[in-house]
DNA sequence: GTCGGCAGAAGTGTATACACTTTTTAAATT
DNA sequence: AATTTAAAAAGTGTATACACTTCTGCCGAC
């Protein structure tokens, strides 16, 4: 089956609405889509039916798709699961530790804090969200890598509405701290401190919206 | 956006699949299924994309879809993440244990017993396994109830093909001592029996498969 | 006899057509 | 003026058509 039409579709389309360039609750009207990629519904749909399951949008039987608004309350319950797979993971990469991803985990931090201080919004969210799965694949476990990676961009939308430059920075600082406990091999310490990271982006996730667009072109151009 | 007609379709699929009436590797072609069902290749399409989203089939560019044979090698991956979510989940299950939660738990574990004498291994296998997914549904995380759905269903296929009757004895045998342990609010303890469980279901995946049909209306009556 | 290649068949990928549902608009009634 | 209703517009749901790719089987070359 061919998805590389469709997958271009997706792309342009997480990144429009991790972007906040499309609102929560905008429409995602198909014909119109249809038009702006140059392509027909067949291809829309099957784009919008791959985000619906992303969780990035909503189906609506015979209503059409919306971009999703993930309540506060569903982001605490992503959060309380990702603490209990993260805490594990931890341990588990303690066990198994390398210079090698020690050294590969530095430099991740290294391209965030880049992120951090250029205010890049969307290109920080990304690689701060990328330091857990990156942890999770240089264990070699590609389905934990899989499942962290969706429950992240499962929040994605909430970190960004939620997240103020100064708490990316705090997060940037934690990753570096866990990277040392990592490198010290101290389990009890960098559990932790993993722990504690996941509860401090959780806890500073705050309420003050954009100003959204709802024109289809104008968000995606 | 309609889905009534399309999860028909998903459903009666992923009975096929998970009750071996279609061997890993069978094609699925569009046309086939659409006859079957009466109804267009649009619809089959959806369900395939659906169902290749569950890892239960693999979409191959232009070559169509083929039920996934997944490897043990990805079983143990899959366990190894299950043991990882549900030994943290037992903790917090512990944490806020109630009666009534203790008796739907039990309830479970009987069905599971009724289910495993009269040697429906079909049935058996989705009831061990949704022991699991009602621990997460009890605890009120929906999110982790979902996660971890998609995790035993993943590798539901690789339990049936795998597991035998006597191990299915000895997995109800091990639900019925880890609902002992979380009424007795022993954290621990519950906490070793989720891990010792999850450790002998892996070990017990045996190599022996059984015979399987390639004919879709056979497989599907 | 085996290998390569060339129709023809079968199958997937995308576009379009059309039925049916929801939304919008506007007129008519109260 | 507000509310109801009906018709039109817009939009989704499914089927079908057609282009293009992969597979199959046969023929000829070696």
């Amino acid at each position: 089956m061919e998805t590389s039409t469709t997958s271009f579709i997706v792309k342009a389309l997480t990144r429009a609405i991790v972007e906040h360039r499309l609102q929560p609750g905008a429409k995602l009207a198909e014909q119109k889509l249809a038009d702006h990629f140059g392509v027909s519904r067949t291809l829309v749909r099957q784009a919008l039916f791959q985000l619906s399951q992303n969780r990035l949008i909503r189906l609506e039987p015979a209503r059409g798709a919306f971009v999703a608004a993930p309540s506060v309350a569903e982001a605490k319950q992503v959060f309380a699961v990702r603490r209990m797979l993260e805490a594990e993971m931890t341990r588990a990469f303690v066990r198994d530790v390398t210079p090698a991803k020690i050294r590969a985990l530095k430099e991740h931090v290294a391209q965030e804090k880049a992120a951090v201080e250029q205010e890049d919004v969307a290109g920080r969210t990304a690689l701060l969200g990328d330091f857990h799965v990156r942890m999770a694949a240089l264990m070699g476990n590609q389905v934990l890598a899989q499942i962290l990676g969706e429950l992240i961009s499962r929040c994605a939308l909430i970190t960004l509405m939620y997240q103020s430059t100064s708490a990316a920075e705090h997060s940037n600082d934690e990753h570096v701290e866990i990277a040392r406990a990592l490198a010290a091999r101290d389990e009890e310490r960098a559990v932790r401190l993993m722990n504690d990271h996941l509860l401090h982006v959780e806890e500073n996730l705050t309420f003050d919206r954009k100003v959204p667009t709802n024109d289809i072109s104008m968000a995606l151009s």
